[in-house]
DNA sequence: GACATCACG
DNA sequence: ACGTACGTGATGTCT
């Protein structure tokens, strides 16, 4: 099968313009190679990739295009591309011409037109085409066998959308539909005017509802009054902008398909180039023209060395050894039932992960199982009821806690662990001489023309990162125990994978309709806010959610602080306390707070909530990352419901519609009180803080009194609340600057507050003092169970730098002490309520909390055993004390 | 992609 | 002198 790529030169420019900002690439000769650099890496890498067999570049002309003609504000915003990016562009033509790789304009129109009308007529003509570009305006042209190829973000995945992937993803029925979003929502980049305080996410509703923009409007009296204005208002121009919105299929072009063959390869031209722009580092990545030699060979990291077997020889070795890898597949069209790729040494295996013979391998607890974020596996085991018993060894886990800050990426284990490049199959190491007929691609030898994404090079891949996986884990291992490392992984860590698993299998139930009205009737608040602050600052069309916009009107129009002027490109501060600062002083300063209060709810929770409830499961299930944070804790994404709102009254109202899963269930909430702080007087044996938490129940209050050095019982409210501060401070590894700007007081009053608070607390004090010495020694700091955190930035001489790393070891082990305490506890109430086979589930974890859906009936035994299961993690020198509620939903469980 | 902003513990 | 309280993730703007 013919695959021809189609690459959006201008989008790559610009990103890798982006990319190479901070730290531009230059040469020898003083040039700034970063665009040409980024580009030709990108190009060159695609080529092995992905395996194209015709490929070209279009560009957008200089002159302007055929929308000027029809728009004179066309793209009227945009500012002039930086200079970088023109002085590149000619170098570049050089570089694709040497490469052979043909480049395609025409005058009058974009390149996305010109992307457009080829992709349309190689399809017909039977290839498979790939637009390769970020943007989502070309997906209006994805079609049967045509895909939008998005490059990943730093160093991701690359992201293929077909027809049915882009439809789910926007809601639509058709790729064209894309256009009506985009006419809707309008362009500000580009200067086409949408239909006026209609987002993505309203226009996504709208056109998935209707179709089309003409549909909409001949439905319109369906609309809300507010929407049926919006639409009225944009009546006079939407033609015009879906004109604009719409690329073109039908642009002629001069080419040949003969001239969109591949032929890139090393020939003398592209040496000289590359020799001039100095990209030693490509010439590694050039598949070799005929006849022509490399100049230099990159340091090569060895393929990996492995084989595939039939299923019986690695299943019997696999038992023999005690031990396999895994590396697990979801079902892709091509297989409708998930396979399992099992390694042992350097022979692998593919299987039915839903087979007989699998399911026995996984169930037996005598073999140790290796894998690489094994919690995914984990959910498709779940989902497709295979039981996992026995040692697992999840590489990306093991070296989480090895060191928690380095990325955790399989492709770098391997490379520094083992010396070999994932990327390479064993036939890479045959001599160049045998490849077979394709030369100017094949430096690889990799299998012939393995399409993007495609089963056989996802099994065979699988194979090389199982087999990897069986050598990787126990150097890990090893070296978990030399730094004592092995006891967290094997207690905490490992048997956590199920625990949160489970929890996110079961997911958390949503009631979609309290959300949807609140939403709308905050919706209305909105508009009515945005009218007033518009007709305040005279500006009809202010962006409220624009902070340079919104700075502008504060301060050059009204000019309420003549002072204010910070930021290096001339932007306003707008953040909150600068704002409430300045609220007294005109009303508008408190209609954007109001606004940006209202506008977070909605955008961030209570719009995209409803989206995210599962239908089949009626539920929220979120994901937690385990091996990410640099102390220990967990974080949740897609959604994150570790920030579900609580502090103001109206963000509250959200937990409302976290409810229990069964109409007759409750929702509990028990959370540690104080954990922090109390890990403070475990730590420092600071003997006023420990008496502070056996013999007071309000350990602000008790602060208060020792250090404003008043009887507990005439404590101010005041006192309270600074000696709160002053203790949360405490654990962050306080500054006279941070605490006062949180007290509200002067740099010079913060130092003698915190010299009081010392002279009270001087264990503290000593704490620490002691761990920051002890880990500049060591170069890390540890929690209670020995969990690490590295600080080289301790030796920096960088005096910012150097407090951060002074604050962090303060707070790292206290942070992360906590963290290892409710993992403990999430296994221990994870068990307990198996073992007593009780119905209710944890569905959520927020740090120092726990949240379980209780089945009916099972009230009190859940309280009583989470709240038990929680306190008793550890003993210490303070009791740990956990609070539990319960209610009808996650608001009244607090 | 970077930055500002703001939600949580 | 530097510019700060610790740890996260999502959204919006502007490039």
């Amino acid at each position: 099968m013919n695959r021809l790529f189609l690459i959006d030169g201008h989008a790559l420019i610009f990103r890798m313009y982006y990319a190479f900002l901070r730290r531009p690439m230059i040469n020898s000769k003083g040039e700034d190679t970063s665009i040409l650099f980024g580009f030709t890496k990108f190009l060159l890498e695609l080529i092995r990739r992905e395996q194209p067999t015709h490929l070209a570049v279009m560009f957008d002309p200089h002159a302007k295009t055929f929308r000027h003609e029809l728009c004179a504000d066309y793209k009227a915003n945009r500012a002039a591309a930086p200079e970088l990016v023109h002085a590149s562009l000619e170098p570049l033509q050089q570089i694709l011409e040497a490469l052979q790789i043909p480049v395609l304009m025409k005058p009058g129109f974009e390149a996305d037109d010109i992307i457009g009308s080829v992709a349309t007529r190689e399809a017909l003509r039977g290839f498979d085409v790939y637009m390769v570009t970020p943007d989502k305006d070309l997906g209006q042209i994805i079609d049967d066998h045509i895909y939008q190829y998005k490059p990943g973000k730093s160093g991701g995945e690359a992201e293929v959308f077909d027809k049915a992937r882009l439809c789910e993803t926007y809601g639509i029925s058709d790729p064209k539909h894309i256009i009506d979003i985009l006419t809707i929502w309008g362009d500000a980049s580009d200067n086409i005017k949408g239909v006026p305080g209609v987002g993505e996410v309203g226009a996504r509703k709208l056109v998935s509802k209707y179709g089309t923009v003409e549909n909409i409007y001949a439905h319109i009296a369906e609309l809300t009054p507010r929407m049926q204005e919006a639409f009225r208002t944009a009546e006079p121009y939407i033609r015009l902008s879906k004109t604009l919105a719409t690329i073109r299929t039908d642009v002629s072009l001069e080419y040949d398909e003969a001239s969109l063959r591949l032929r890139a390869g090393y020939n003398a031209a592209v040496a000289e180039l590359f020799n001039h722009f100095e990209f030693n580092s490509l010439k590694g990545l050039l598949p070799a023209a005929e006849g022509e030699i490399p100049a230099e060979e990159a340091p090569a990291k060895a393929p990996v060395d492995c084989g595939e077997e039939s299923p019986e020889a690695v299943l019997s070795a696999a038992r023999a050894a005690g031990r396999c890898a895994i590396s697990v597949l979801r079902a892709a069209v091509d297989f409708e039932s998930p396979r399992a790729v099992v390694a042992c040494d350097k022979q692998y295996a593919v299987l039915d992960a839903t087979s007989l013979e699998f399911r026995r391998l996984m169930a037996d607890e005598t073999i140790i199982k290796s894998g690489f974020d094994l919690k995914r596996s984990l959910l498709l085991f779940l989902e497709n009821s295979i039981e996992l018993h026995g040692e697992l060894h999840d590489a990306q886990l093991m070296h989480y806690l090895l060191n928690p800050e380095r990325p955790h990426k399989l492709e770098i284990l391997c490379d520094s662990y083992l010396n070999i490049d994932l990327d390479a199959g064993p036939a890479a190491s045959a001599p160049v001489e045998e490849a077979p007929a394709q030369p100017a691609l094949d430096l690889f030898s990799a299998p012939v023309a393995a399409p993007v994404n495609a089963p056989a090079e996802d099994l065979s891949r699988a194979g090389r990162e199982a087999v990897a996986l069986y050598a990787l884990t126990p150097l890990l291992r090893q070296e978990l125990r030399e730094q004592n490392l092995w006891d967290l992984y094997a207690q905490v860590e490992m048997p956590l994978i199920e625990v949160l698993a489970d929890m996110e299998h079961t997911g958390v139930r949503v009631d979609p309709q309290p959300l949807r009205d609140y939403s709308a009737a905050l919706g209305v608040e909105l508009a009515q806010i945005e009218e007033q602050a518009r007709a305040l600052a005279e500006d009809p069309l202010l962006n409220l959610s624009s902070p340079r916009q919104v700075g502008k009107v504060i301060f050059e129009k009204l000019a309420l602080d003549p002072k204010a002027k910070k930021s290096a490109r001339g932007d306003y501060p707008t953040d909150e306390e600068t704002l409430s600062e300045l609220k007294d002083r005109h009303p508008f300063v408190g209609l954007v707070l109001e606004y940006r209060a209202l506008r977070k709810l909605i955008s961030t929770y209570l719009d995209p909530l409803p989206a995210l409830i599962n239908p089949r499961t009626g539920r929220i299930h979120t994901t937690f990352n385990q091996a990410l944070t640099a102390t220990g804790r967990l974080s949740s994404v897609k959604p994150n419901l570790q920030n579900i709102p609580i502090r103001t009254a109206r963000g509250r109202e959200i937990r409302k519609a976290f409810v229990a899963g069964s109409p007759d269930g409750y929702i509990v909430s028990a959370d540690y009180s104080q954990i922090e702080l109390r890990l403070m007087a475990e730590l420092s044996r600071d003997p006023a803080l420990i008496e502070g938490f056996n013999h007071e129940a309000d350990i602000h209050a008790d602060t208060a009194s020792r250090i404003f050095r008043v009887p507990l019982a005439e404590v101010t409210p005041e006192q309270r609340r600074q000696a709160k501060v002053a203790n949360f401070g405490i654990i962050y590894g306080i500054s006279a600057f941070g605490l006062a700007q949180r007290m509200e007081i002067s740099r010079s009053e913060a130092k003698n507050f915190i010299q009081q608070y010392f002279t009270h607390y001087p264990a503290v004090k000593a704490y620490m003092d002691r761990v920051v010495e002890e880990a500049r020694g060591k170069g890390y700091v540890e929690t209670l169970f020995g969990r690490k955190r590295f600080l080289p930035d301790l030796a920096s001489k960088n005096p910012t730098v150097r407090s951060l790393a002074e604050r962090n070891a303060i707070n790292a082990p206290i942070q992360g002490t906590a963290a290892d305490i409710i993992k403990k506890a999430m296994i221990g109430v994870y068990r307990a309520l198996r073992e007593r086979g009780l119905r209710s589930k944890m569905v959520l974890q927020v740090h120092d909390e726990l949240i379980l859906d209780v089945a009916a009936g099972e009230l009190e035994p859940v309280m009583e055993l989470v709240k038990h299961e929680m306190e008793s993690v550890c003993s210490l020198s303070i009791p740990l004390t956990a609070e539990c509620d319960y209610g009808k939903n996650w608001l009244e469980a607090h």
